[in-house]
DNA sequence: GAGAAGATCTCCT
DNA sequence: GGAGATCTTCTCA
């Protein structure tokens, strides 16, 4: 298992979001380790993305997207939950990615605990889902995911091959007609199809 | 300082 | 399939 370098972030926002499919997701959290493949995506963008927190200019809630590459941002949505994006592009232009879906690996009966569910199908196909099953709150906002810390992204030494299919992204209003939603053909922990 | 909107989930019908 | 939950942030006065 090989942490991905902050020069794989350093990239065009799409890329990195399709780059990111089959990826895992590493959160040691209490001593224990919960592990998750990431199986959906979505890129946002800064000032030609209308559906982006960036798009309107730098604030205090989304400055990490302007920060460097390879950083979590956390933010809070619906009075009920979390969404985990990892930030893209270099330094200074704002991007990140949103992860929308997980495959649970290791660490499932926490998922279960987190989560108060005992169907694993259920625990970690949703933005606010897998939060909430990795216990990841605004605490971990602007975390350095390079670093072998609490939460970072890692690539298994196995890589198998996948089939990349991409959609309209789900939930924005603004910029809707962009086909920037990514994941993995055919697997059963991707939210909607 | 108040009001509105939001990258969602769960429960109920 | 639809509405409610219920907090943070931005905008405007």
């Amino acid at each position: 298992m090989k942490i991905l370098p902050r020069s794989f972030y350093a990239r065009n926002t799409l890329t990195v979001a399709k780059e990111l499919l089959g990826k895992h997701l590493v959160r040691q959290n209490q001593g224990e380790k919960i592990t998750g493949k990431i199986v959906e995506v979505e890129a946002y963008r800064g000032f030609d993305d209308p559906a982006s927190h960036a798009y309107k200019g730098k604030t205090i809630r989304n400055q990490v997207m302007f920060g460097k590459p390879g950083c979590a941002y956390v933010y809070f949505i619906y009075g009920n939950h979390y969404c985990l994006n990892v930030t893209t592009e270099k330094e200074g232009v704002p991007g990140a990615v949103l992860i929308r879906a997980l495959e649970p690996i290791s660490g499932i009966k926490s998922m279960m605990k987190n989560r108060k569910t005992k169907e694993v199908a259920n625990l970690t196909n949703g933005p606010g889902k897998l939060t909430k099953a990795l216990n990841i709150t605004k605490a971990q906002n602007e975390l350095d995911l390079t670093k072998n810390g609490k939460l970072f992204i890692c690539k298994p030494d196995l890589t198998e091959t996948i089939e990349i299919a991409c959609s309209t992204r789900i939930g924005v209003k603004a910029g809707a007609e962009k086909a920037w939603r990514f994941y993995i053909k055919n697997n059963k922990f991707v939210s909607k199809r």
